[in-house]
DNA sequence: GTCAATAATATTGTATACAAGAACTACAGA
DNA sequence: TCTGTAGTTCTTGTATACAATATTATTGAC
């Protein structure tokens, strides 16, 4: 089941899913596919199966499986989720963050600011998760860093679209500054309360995000 | 893929996995379960492949799907992630209660209180679970909800546990009141940080879990 | 008697075959 | 032109067959 073919197939499969090869609504079809990936349907089925209870792809019966077009309101919800998460995860690195954690997170921090100072977007993009998984990983609680990295990885085509919100990276970049501090000081419930608004979708980004959706689906 | 067979036999292992039919660390068999369920080892294995997301079984390559054997420190980082998720959850709900809502939270908790008082401890279990999935619904946040009410799922062995915990169920009880109150009152923070201290393990509770763990393995 | 090597066995992973149901098309009638 | 129906085709869901690998048993040497 974890067998290396379908295994592949799965990661393969969810990848290019997030990436828009297949548009939400798409049907992935298994002989297609299975032509595509030369192996039979077998295969391609039980990545299929995988990748159902990730919510990327829903089943109708004797219909087959298609791309899960998730509602705005659906993301939004996501959206909120992964804040309530992260802060979490703040929370805790805050309460059990050495040293040594600190300095390895101003260090990734600092290459954000970097990327940030290059004006380089997709070098922010980057660092900016490294700087969150990092935080998830600091909480100390792998299963916590798991989720919430699961949920990270869901979200990450929409989160792509705010970075274009205009003076976003800057501000980005403010509120890690303060994250950092609060972390570093093991104030716990200021660092959970930044990083809850920091990935939250509120005030301008949620018309932004609304906005791109809508283009999105309309083109 | 959501066949019904292969379907309801996902759901029915999850269930035995979870009531302790299959100790952790069993190998699934799949042409025993074949067998047993008077089917070839296509659906089987489907629903074995419903299983590994969800964390409840592992697999090796080659040789097999077997049942998670989730270490104590493993469930202590789930519970400390219930907690938070709970948390979440008290917080929405307190920021978005109606006085309608509200008030079913009291029918439910009087429930809890009438089987607090006959001493019967399977009904206040499921009161207590009745209690607390509909302040994953009054959050507002349907995919907080479900992914809240798949962990309480997961959790549901362990909880039984807790609840064995001498004076465990009055104390249970009154934070309940202070919960409902708190969300009544559009107190957020409140009712979030009570339902972290109520779901999570702390002191005692932590102490029995462990010791019930550890039973739980040797015996 | 113990260990190692090899053969036998069993189990998973994949392919293919078949059955049941859904979607689509063609055609008749209004 | 639109609608309803019957038949065809296509796709999924399940069973079975086969291949590859892991496990176990057996045999032989020391």
């Amino acid at each position: 089941m974890e067998s290396s073919r379908s295994d592949q197939i799965a990661s393969l499969l969810e990848e290019q899913i997030l990436t828009g090869r297949f548009a939400p609504g798409a049907r992935l079809d298994e002989v297609s596919l299975a032509e595509e990936h030369q192996v039979s349907r077998t295969p391609i089925r039980e990545a299929l199966q995988r990748l159902l209870l990730s919510g990327l792809v829903e089943h109708t019966p004797r219909r087959g499986v298609f791309v899960r077009q998730a509602s705005a309101v659906e993301i939004m919800e996501m959206f909120e989720v992964m804040a309530e998460l992260e802060a979490a995860c703040g929370r805790l690195s805050a309460m059990r963050s050495s040293e040594e954690a600190v300095e390895r997170l101003r260090h990734v921090n600092a290459g954000c600011r970097e990327a940030l100072k290059n004006g380089d977007a997709d070098a922010y993009y980057e660092e900016n998760g490294a700087f969150h998984h990092l935080i998830y990983a600091q909480s100390g609680n792998r299963f916590l860093e798991n989720e919430t990295a699961r949920l990270h990885r869901r979200l990450k085509p929409y989160r792509r679209m705010q970075l274009h919100l205009r003076g976003r990276m800057q501000q980005s970049m403010d509120e890690h500054d303060g994250i950092v501090d609060a972390i570093a000081k093991g104030k716990a419930e200021v660092a959970a309360e930044l990083l809850r608004g920091h990935v939250g979708v509120q005030g301008e980004k949620f018309h932004h995000l609304l906005q791109q959706l809508r283009l999105d689906k309309t083109g």
